[in-house]
DNA sequence: CTGAAAGCGCTTACAG
DNA sequence: CTGAAAGCGCTTACAG
């Protein structure tokens, strides 16, 4: 069915589309009669001004462009969920795309984000991307960017993470409060920047405890699922039977790390202490219950929207914008993974 | 940055606009030279045609709206993994808004969608919407509009789904077969319509085996969370302490009877039999590992979005379109919480 | 108070 | 082979 359009309306009227459209406006300089007339009428035909045109016309399309490595992921879903309801408050609509964590696809779906004329983008970075020229390009057209945790310092941008490198130190250090003495760290890829960061947190809270940071003890996942957790939790026992903790780049890992001392009758925390990264739901559905870093999903996505269309407004206002690196607080959520009361 | 134009090429050139969009669409009149140094400063500018532009000459944007319950949900991610990987296979990008089973949402999401001028929608209907005059509405315009998981059959449109009723039947099937007599069930709200089938299928699973169906076993969960799950197991156990089963409305709901029945350390699968629905990962994660109905989430997001396509493709060239009403196949996966070997 | 004109960036039927 | 004109649906500076 053919939509009505300001020309429908002034044909009817016997008006001109000009004096229509500002009396839909409020434009003063209408007579009240044909402001009523054109009112009620466009009342009537449910009249709606087409999106399109007007984006044509003002040069923006109030769609913001979101990249992220994977939806069906606790943490990502989240963020995304935060990222629409702040966007939507703000009159904004968001298109969502993968990357899988692949660089071409990120590098691609970019460039679709960018011929579709987005108002803004949001990414998450692939774990494969490891120069970037093609986010580098969009900075140099001025189309605002925002990222979000899994960032980059190399970029002059805005960006949205949580504190990764002290989180993880956190976590480390109850797994050292606890009385671990040799711990394992099951780590994400080396282009993924929290992964860095918080493997950095990681050896940052062993040394700081006077435990020598042993790098041999340092499993490095391909992925985020729960085989690679049981694959490399049996690695790190097999080699090191005497480690008595093992800090896990995700929840998942820690999950899949659980599964397999459990089937291996190893004690959890007695013997080893587990601590996860997200505090996702299985990190509460799993037994033992899983000691996790509190990672403010929705947060993070509602905080990167928000830098984001401040960035837009005021490009169209031509005003200088500013950059800023916004760190999220995190918590630790101590549950029977780990030790309590260790130091009686 | 301002982006290049037809018109910044033809005056470089000191050619006509008409003349640079016809060499770079490949028109045959167009002599080879002019086709040349178009084709050339085109791709050093690096000139992307206006979408926006194109868009409204063409009027299609080549987006398509989903309106999902709630994005962090394993199964809705899942769909919407399906959804956004075929959508980009075949040119359109995805805007995703959440209804949080909202009607009022819903219909205000629904009439947004409409406005930005998306070509198609595809949508889970909310729990709480119990009139669709909001959908019969883009019916009547002739957008295309396609529902999966949670529809109606009230609407004439193409559909997605599973066949609940008779994956529940299943379910409750392999409860039966593994030698349960008194199985209740947490359901899911009176609006929704796979749990409205669910619950037939428990019925008549139930009744084909020659077990009446006590409606005082069946419990309303307003929502889909472990909480609810938990709450209603425990209001089950209270109230009929005899039974031997619980046939699930959600794997998360499952979760919330698995956690209870631990709690109380009453025997899965010993003395009580849990049955999930969804096969999220949560179900292999937990002790006793959960049985569960696997639900083909990507692949109904893939196949609603080919209907969708479909239809936008047939009503642009004016082609009569038909509705259907697909219907996954299901099966069950049978895990620790359902006893096994029941009949010696 | 009203409306013709120009323009956002593109396409295409048509005239030359 | 080239390009002026009309049009997609809207806005707004300007003339009357």
């Amino acid at each position: 069915m053919k939509e009505v359009t300001l020309k429908d309306i002034a044909q009817i009227l016997g008006i001109s589309v000009t004096t229509v459209s500002k009396a839909l406006k409020g434009y003063k300089d209408v007579s009240p009669e044909t402001r009523k007339s054109v009112l009620m009428l466009a009342e009537n035909l449910n009249y709606k001004p087409n999106a399109v045109a007007l984006n044509l016309k003002n040069q923006e399309t109030r769609t913001i462009g979101v990249i992220v490595p994977e939806i069906v992921h606790n943490f990502f879903s989240s963020c995304l969920h935060g990222i629409i309801a702040e966007a939507e408050k703000n009159g904004y609509l968001v298109i969502i795309l993968q990357s899988g964590e692949s660089d071409l696809l990120e590098q691609k779906q970019l460039e679709m984000l960018v011929d579709k004329r987005v108002d803004g983008i949001l990414i998450a970075i692939a774990d494969a991307t490891d120069e970037y020229s093609h986010i580098q390009r969009i900075i140099k057209k001025e189309i605002p960017i925002v990222l979000f945790d899994k960032v980059t310092e190399q970029l002059p941008c805005s960006k949205v993470t949580i504190d990764d490198k002290k989180a993880a130190y956190n976590a480390v250090k109850v797994l050292i409060d606890s009385g671990c003495k040799k711990i394992a760290h099951l780590r994400g890829p080396l282009g993924a920047s929290n992964a860095v960061d918080r493997h950095e947190g990681y050896v940052s809270a062993l040394e700081a405890h006077g435990i020598a940071y042993d790098p041999s003890l340092v499993y490095m996942c391909d992925g985020y699922s729960i085989n690679d957790g049981k694959q490399h939790a049996e690695d790190a026992y097999k080699e090191n039977p005497d480690i008595d903790g093992v800090f896990c780049i995700t929840d998942m890992v820690a999950a899949g790390a659980i599964a397999y001392f459990n089937e291996e009758k190893i004690s959890i925390p007695d013997q080893i202490s587990v601590m996860g990264f997200s505090n996702s739901p299985i990190s509460s559905i799993i037994r033992p219950s899983l000691s996790t870093v509190d990672q403010p999903g929705r947060q993070m996505g509602k905080e990167a929207v928000s830098l984001l269309i401040e960035e837009i407004v005021k490009l169209k206002k031509k005003e200088p914008v500013e950059h800023y690196h916004v760190q999220l607080p995190t918590n630790i959520v101590v549950r029977d993974s780990v030790k309590s009361n260790p130091r009686p």
